[in-house]
DNA sequence: ATGGCAGTACTATACTGA
């Protein structure tokens, strides 16, 4: 089972990309972040064409996410609020940053982490209070037993691995301490950044600026993360930046990331069954 | 230190992104 992230900073703009990658690669699920567009103009149909079912939550002009999948959708949810009925969460439902369904057992989450500006802004204040109702988020949801892929835009550099100019970028905004440490705080060292689990090395980057001839310099940042409980964790195959996307002509300023998982796992790979007596 | 590029809403330029 392939499970993808992309922002693709308007679906509409971006749609025959997205669609001429899916039919490439035929992920079973794709997870899209700013998708710019209303629940009612969202093209589903043309995904739908390709075998892809989609749960949306959009608006206009700005944040919107949605999951695409050739596997069922079961018990989405929609928001903070969805698992948080108070009034921060509520709060933060106004942009549309959070979906979740359950596919063939693993609760899929898809985040648009909100990007914060600058560190003195009232947007980073907003990202903070963002970051801390996920960490709440993550605990409610954590009561279903369900093991979780969490994929999404976080705009957070977690190290300096990370950037491609530390000394310059660590400490600005997506790379400080406050918003890395309220990061950590929800992962709460259950989730694991999957990248990581194959690749430990600097230079591997999923975001380029369109200014300042980012792409062409190769001045990069690894801002879009799949993470994984335990369970997933052992199951993990490989994850891929696939970077070929953003030399496309017109391409969005993100690339595709993807997780290959053997899921559901075979019957006979469980370590820890007590039925060997006889 | 600042700007740069792109999408949307709206029809020229402002706002936002990261």
């Amino acid at each position: 089972m392939q499970i993808a992230t992309w922002n693709v900073n308007s679906v509409r703009s971006r749609l025959e990309q997205v669609l001429a990658w899916l039919e490439l690669e035929r992920p079973e699920v794709l997870c899209l972040q700013e998708t710019k567009v209303e629940d009612a103009a969202f093209p589903v149909g043309a995904f739908s064409d390709l075998g892809y079912s989609a749960v949306i939550s959009g608006q206009k002009a700005y944040n919107g996410v949605a999951i695409l999948s050739r596997l069922p959708l079961e018990d989405v949810r929609i928001g903070f609020n969805a698992l948080l009925p108070d009034d921060p969460a509520l709060a933060l439902a106004k942009q549309k940053r959070v979906i979740s369904a359950r596919i063939e057992g693993v609760r899929v989450l898809n985040l648009y982490v909100p990007n914060g500006s600058a560190l003195q802004s009232e947007k980073y204040t907003y990202k903070l209070a963002w970051l801390a109702c996920l960490e709440r988020y993550l605990k409610v949801q954590d009561a279903d037993g369900d093991p979780l892929c969490m994929v999404g835009d976080f705009n957070i550099a977690l190290d300096d691995r990370d950037i491609h100019d530390p000394k310059r970028l660590s400490g600005g905004i997506m790379a400080s301490d406050p918003e890395r440490d309220a990061l950590r705080l929800a992962l709460d060292e259950r989730l694991a950044d999957v990248f990581r689990l194959f690749e430990p090395d600097t230079g591997h980057w999923s975001w380029w600026d369109y200014r300042s001839g980012a792409w062409d310099r190769d001045s990069g940042w690894r801002i879009d993360h799949i993470y994984l409980c335990e369970e997933l964790q052992e199951l993990a195959t490989g994850c891929l930046i696939h970077k070929a996307v953003r030399g496309n002509e017109k391409p969005s300023d993100h690339a595709p990331v993807v997780v290959q998982l053997q899921w559901p796992p075979d019957p006979g790979d469980e370590e820890d069954e007590d039925d060997w007596a006889a």
